[in-house]
DNA sequence: AGCCCACGGGG
DNA sequence: GTGTACGTGGGCT
């Protein structure tokens, strides 16, 4: 037996002999260094069946091809009930026999049927990419590259997750240019005319079928060439991470094509396999094994709220430089006039894989910290909002805490009335004092239990009631949801705590980092309670919240004006007042 | 006011 | 892929 510690990046699933075998993608740390793919036979998916009749719905079962049928309990809607784990052989046969299995008259319900067999695998076993996961078994095989080789492992027993610091990952950001006269590239009849690197290694280059004198291009004889020297540079530098810039939907989409048409194949996986550009509804996503592509333009528009999310409107926004800026019409001419405007061509497109780089690694260590907060991947979390973020966040923990999650509920948004808003009194203010509350939200959250499984019908059990509706929510025991939101909040202080204390700037960065992971992960929680995708769903938890944030905000106003106070606004969770001296 | 649809961004 | 799906703003009715 042996041991291997290395970072989590990725993971996904193969089938070998009909059974599904997790694979952990992995850059490998300590003595041993480079990639490491580690293989998972052990795990088996399985789901939930809720019985009319558990010894009816026992005998129905055993007519279906299944692995194992457990009888255990979980905690319900607050309640503890009975379920049965129903284990299947592989992942696809949930999909074939989750409608059977609904359709015997022994069965009220299936639960957690519908999580990935890879998000299921992190969950029950504790783990969360991005951080440093220990395993132990045989090493199947090994190879040695630039970046120190390649290991196939197979793991005996459970993997551990360590607590560790995360560094050393090599990021690679590419650009392709491509022109038209009339406008965009079109990818049935532009070729691609370079493509550029930057890694925050250092590593600058130009691949292009013109020459240049500039020192960072290097010329090829033709398109082919270049996508077969797109396809080397990716394998040997190896990165654990590729940055792009709108990647989902164009560079990946005009590389695959072209190559496609010219015969070459874009192994660029860590296993050498092919790039999939898989359909996530409207958007594209372009999946690389073993290797996390991020595509910064959506990151942006998630995180910056700017008026539009150009590359340079970005960079201006992140860095306050403006770069060397080529409008997209001019590429054509700079291209076939050559001379001093393709020098500038050239240069512009290493400005702007450069800014790519600088945005990842400015942006990308929140995403990170999120990502072990989160426990999916971080291919995963970069492409989710802030809300299925927080829901695979809460079915871990229902999981930790042995709660079975809701099934996923409807596809409608509720108008719920929202914060007090008290319009600004025209005018120049002095002496203008604010009040607010800190994590209003989420504190009323806490203090009121307000949880689906803690609102109650009937006054046998000491409740909180909620102004305006009377929805009642009972004091003891702690819901589901306030238990979460107090453990985030008591985490970030925690954390705030650390910063404190720490000394090490880089220390204190990825901490500040994880605080405002933290922040966000609590502060949209409750505007979830109305939304009919989100699985907790509750629109009188909505409710009771903003109707207590109300009432809090306007006694808080009358209190402050015995003492003297006049607001002059107030919005959702503090006001302005000024203080009359005379 | 509510519904549907296109767009973003890339060269 | 244990399939699923963005947010917004404008035009139209």
């Amino acid at each position: 037996m042996e041991t291997r510690q290395f970072v989590l990046l990725d993971i996904d699933y193969i089938t070998k002999n009909h059974i599904a075998v997790i694979r952990l993608f992995g850059r490998l740390i300590g003595e041993n260094e480079g990639s490491i793919i580690a293989l998972d036979k052990s795990f088996r998916p399985y789901i939930y069946v809720q019985p009319h009749d558990m010894d009816n719905c026992v005998n129905d079962l055993s007519e279906l091809k299944l692995l194992k049928v457990e009888k255990l309990q979980k905690r319900d809607n607050g309640l503890l009930k009975d379920f049965l784990k129903v284990t299947l052989n592989h992942p696809q046969d949930i999909y074939k026999l989750k409608d059977k299995i609904m359709e015997l008259k022994s069965v009220e319900n299936i639960r957690e049927y519908d999580i990935p067999f890879y998000r299921r695998y992190l969950i029950d076993n504790g783990l969360f990419p991005m951080n440093t996961i220990e395993v132990e078994g045989k090493v199947l095989n090994s190879t040695h590259s630039s970046r120190g080789g390649k290991c196939l492992f197979e793991i005996h027993g459970e993997p551990k997750n360590l607590e560790s610091d995360l560094e050393g990952l090599n990021m690679l950001s590419f650009n392709i240019e491509a022109c038209n006269p009339k406008g965009m590239p079109q990818v049935k009849e532009d070729p691609i005319i370079m493509v550029s690197f930057s890694s925050n290694q250092g590593f600058q280059k130009i691949f292009s079928t013109k020459k240049s004198s500039l020192d960072f291009v290097e010329t090829l004889c033709n398109e082919k060439d270049l996508i077969e020297k797109y396809v080397n540079t990716i394998q040997s530098e190896d990165p654990d991470i590729i940055l792009g810039y709108n990647s989902d939907r164009f560079d990946f989409p005009y590389i695959k094509e072209r190559a496609e048409k010219l015969g070459v194949p874009l192994k660029l996986g860590v296993d050498e396999s092919y790039l999939k550009i898989t359909n996530n509804g409207l958007r594209n996503a372009t999946q690389i094994k073993g290797r996390i592509h991020i595509d910064l333009y959506s990151n942006m528009r998630r995180n910056l709220p700017l008026e539009h999310h150009s590359l340079k409107r970005v960079y201006k926004e992140l860095f306050g430089k403006n770069k060397i800026d080529i409008p997209g019409n001019e590429v054509y001419t700079c291209w076939n006039d050559g001379g001093e405007k393709l020098e500038k061509l050239f240069r512009y497109s290493l400005g702007d894989v450069m800014a790519v780089t600088e945005i990842g690694e400015k942006m990308l260590p929140l995403s990170m910290e999120l990502t072990r907060i989160v426990g999916q991947p971080l291919f995963d979390v970069a492409r989710m909002g802030s809300g299925k973020q927080v829901e695979w966040y809460l079915i871990r923990k229902a999981f930790e805490y042995g709660d079975m999650a809701p099934n996923k509920f409807g596809n409608y948004l509720r108008d719920v009335v929202g914060g007090y808003v008290e319009e600004p009194v025209k005018g120049l203010h002095t002496n203008i004092y604010y009040f607010d509350f800190r994590s209003l939200y989420p504190s009323i959250i806490i203090s009121k239990n307000i949880s689906p499984e803690t609102l109650v019908e009937d006054d046998s059990k000491e409740c909180h009631i909620a102004p305006e509706f009377g929805y009642k929510f009972r004091k003891s025991p702690q819901g589901f949801i306030p238990s979460v939101v107090s453990e985030v909040l008591e985490n970030r202080m925690r954390i705030k705590s650390l910063i404190a204390e720490s000394t090490d700037y880089r220390e204190r960065q990825v901490l500040n980092y994880q605080q405002e992971a933290f922040k966000r992960l609590a502060s949209t929680i409750y505007g979830l309670y109305n939304h009919s995708t989100f699985r907790w769903y509750s629109i009188e938890c909505s409710e009771a919240i903003t109707a207590w944030g109300r009432d809090f905000l306007q006694k808080t106003m009358k209190r402050a004006e015995k003492h003297g106070f006049k607001p002059v606004y107030a919005d959702t969770d503090g006001f302005y007042a000024i203080l009359d001296r005379d």
